[in-house]
DNA sequence: ATAGACTCTGACAGCGATGTCAGGGTCAAG
DNA sequence: CTTGACCCTGACATCGCTGTCAGAGTCTAT
């Protein structure tokens, strides 16, 4: 499918998708005229590509991933710097989880006691 | 006491208090000199800035909250505004912890897949 | 063959939060 | 009075992601 199919079907920008490739998240073949191919598995990486960037994991980061996330790839072996990378961005995720419900709590916080005085 | 020392104090640089003066957000006195003058109160505010904006509140957002961070300052009354915008923002702070959860989860999924492979 | 929709590349702009540098005052201790 | 630490302003740079624009092919349906 050509680029603007599989934006309308992922929601993503056209131009975030030549992003990711340009990022070297997707190699899409070219047709004859230079028009970007892609294929079916195309969607589901760039809808994984997606849910791990929601969550601010850079793209650097998710490209390490295209392995896993290409069911017709290779079988990503264990890497040790992989997965203490993986470790590492656990971590943060768990860490900027908890901030992010403090804020929320703070935030909660304020809001009852405006409440309380309305 | 001036710049550096609240800087110290709270770990922020001295270049993110000044542009926390520009952004509206602290209004530190001033000496004859031009040197800034902050108040022991400064201390606190900039603490609640730093716990909100780590939770990617933009400092545009935490600026509606300057009333209810100055101790000294009036209570501030529920404005219906500032509430409505403080739920959408709780929203979205939810909406972003679930995603992060999501995140979390599927690098989770990948690590043990590897592990169990290694 | 022509219009209209689609695609290409390349470049520049903007977001918000930060760092950093330059050129210049201020102040306290020796 | 000089030195060193501190402060001032203003500007430019960076990060990653995203939009947008221009100029130029391509493709499809009439």
């Amino acid at each position: 499918m050509r680029i603007g199919e599989l934006s309308r079907r992922t929601g993503v920008s056209v131009r975030m998708l030549r992003y990711y490739e340009e990022q070297d998240l997707l190699r899409p073949a070219r047709r004859a005229s230079g028009y970007r191919d892609y294929g079916s598995e195309d969607e589901a990486i760039v809808r994984a590509i997606r849910s791990l960037s929601a969550a601010e994991l850079k793209l650097d980061f998710i490209r390490r991933f295209l392995p896993c996330l290409r069911s017709d790839g290779p079988l990503l072996h264990p890497c040790p710097d992989l997965m203490a990378a993986m470790e590492r961005e656990m971590q943060s995720l768990d860490d900027q989880i908890e901030r992010y419900r403090e804020s929320r709590n703070m935030l909660a916080g304020y809001y009852a006691e405006m409440d309380a005085h309305a």
